[in-house]
DNA sequence: CAATTAGAGACTTTACATATCTATAATAGC
DNA sequence: GCTATTATAGATATGTAAAGTCTCTAATTG
């Protein structure tokens, strides 16, 4: 169980466009350089956060990303389910009881990752 | 991001055999029917839970699996971590940085919830 | 010795993450 | 309006790890 390459590419592109402090869009030419992945790979996972109104895309000459007005809110949560999926880390399969308690111990546990992943936000990082 | 369903049927074999509450080996067989999964590839499974000295395995006619004498401080951090390894759940590919703040966000994340599972006990789950 | 059971290793299949490629749509600047 | 630039979408390819199978070996019981 691994969190992806995507998300962790989504957290850092979205901690650096807050640290950029500017409404100027940024392409993802620039973006994906830095963290060394290629731009339209790049995109892809982007168009996920803009899909969810985390951040704005510009298209044509000057265009690219900048952070959503309510960019301040955003939580590392926010941003792991925009690109993984809010879909549950346990699945029971076994015969599907809905009071398995080793679901209930687990589902439990992912919710306390949950709520310290919904106090972290990108701002949090940015504030010097 | 998900856990394996390997990790499930391990969890569950760990709490059938702590219900069973009996010295008697029980085989791969008899616990893979009820999980509805394949005797040999379940026996890989249980065999990860074997080298960490979490259960016993006997060989031969009326052989089986039977839990370790420690098992009631068998945690299910430890049973995930034996059958997930224990790397971490965030792998920080960019440039290395040490000091990385998205690094550390995701990591002491990942505490709380070790710790979580950490207190969970299968034993915890069998008391009346 | 025969039956039963776990363990080990090679292999196959499936699923999903990680891309890549190409074509389309939108916008800025001229 | 034309051209360059940029994001978006869809199809396709590649890589990797999970999930599962098959076969042979080792240990134990009776």
């Amino acid at each position: 169980m691994k969190y992806s390459k995507a998300t962790n590419y989504a957290l850092h592109t979205m901690l650096f466009l807050a640290k950029e402090a500017t409404n100027k869009p940024v392409g993802v030419q620039q973006l994906a350089e830095m963290q060394d992945v290629s731009p339209t790979y790049l995109s892809k996972i982007l168009t996920k956060l803009v899909k969810e109104g985390m951040i704005n895309s510009v298209s044509g000459a000057n265009g690219g990303y900048t952070l959503s007005r309510n960019w301040e809110d955003i939580s590392f949560l926010d941003i792991i389910h925009a690109i993984e999926g809010k879909s549950s880390l346990f699945d029971c399969c076994l015969y599907n009881d809905p009071k398995c308690v080793i679901k209930e111990v687990m589902l439990s546990a992912e919710e306390t990752l949950e709520n310290e992943l919904r106090n972290r936000k990108i701002s949090d990082l940015v504030k010097k």
